[in-house]
DNA sequence: AGCACGATTAACT
DNA sequence: GTTAATCGTGCTC
């Protein structure tokens, strides 16, 4: 039993989803112990029509997850050697998620800065494929269903963040993606304070 | 079978 | 600011 974001709150529109998640944390249980992290970046990536979001090539072995449940992970691997983490969301049958980009270190400090060996804290976990390294995200866990009550990674609820305290711009890295999907603002962070 | 490219990072100049 | 690292995926031949 655990206090983890049900599958409804996935079930939802992905935009909803990505500012909904800022200011949640991600959980990591891990031989018990805890590894977290308060998310505060977030990116949307919307079905078959979105031409930055993976689905575009429609079902294949990669993409299978994205058409499933809502509340399931996404785990890719990309540009040879990194691991991205994204959330499945809306309905089954339309593949949609949300890459989880950033987070603030609140659990495991000591675990991932040993995985982050040698850089400074503000390095550990700001970029998609920095924190799963440091939270232990890989292979294993795409397709993994986050809201099973006994799922060792899962989201638990925090603080709201105020509209005042959310910035959006064009998401990051697709380079070679047309318009208006590469500028359309569907990456949400929680503005620097 | 071959190829271009990638939802990135770290190490450079 | 630029670029190498490194390999799975999806597309073309």
């Amino acid at each position: 039993m655990n206090d983890s974001l049900p599958r409804s709150f996935f079930s939802r529109p992905t935009l909803q989803v990505a500012r909904d998640l800022l200011g949640a944390r991600l959980v990591h249980v891990e031989n018990g112990v805890r590894l977290s992290g308060l998310i505060v970046e977030a990116e949307a990536y919307v079905g078959e029509t979105d031409l930055g979001c993976h689905s575009k090539a429609g079902r294949t072995p990669r993409t299978a997850v994205m058409y499933g449940p809502p509340g399931h992970a996404y785990v890719y691997f990309t540009y040879g050697m990194h691991w991205l983490f994204n959330v499945i969301t809306e309905d089954e049958g339309f593949p949609a998620a949300v890459l989880i980009r950033a987070v603030d270190p609140t659990e495991g400090i000591e675990i991932m800065a040993a995985r982050r060996a040698g850089r400074p804290r503000k390095d550990w976990t700001n970029g998609p494929a920095k924190l799963t390294q440091a939270m232990g995200i890989s292979a294993p866990f795409n397709g993994l269903d986050l809201c099973a009550p006994d799922s060792p990674l899962f989201f638990e609820p925090g603080d709201p963040i105020p509209d005042a305290r959310v910035t959006t711009t064009p998401r990051v890295g697709l380079y070679t993606v047309p318009e208006p999907w590469k500028s359309i603002p569907w990456r949400f962070l929680i503005s620097p304070s």
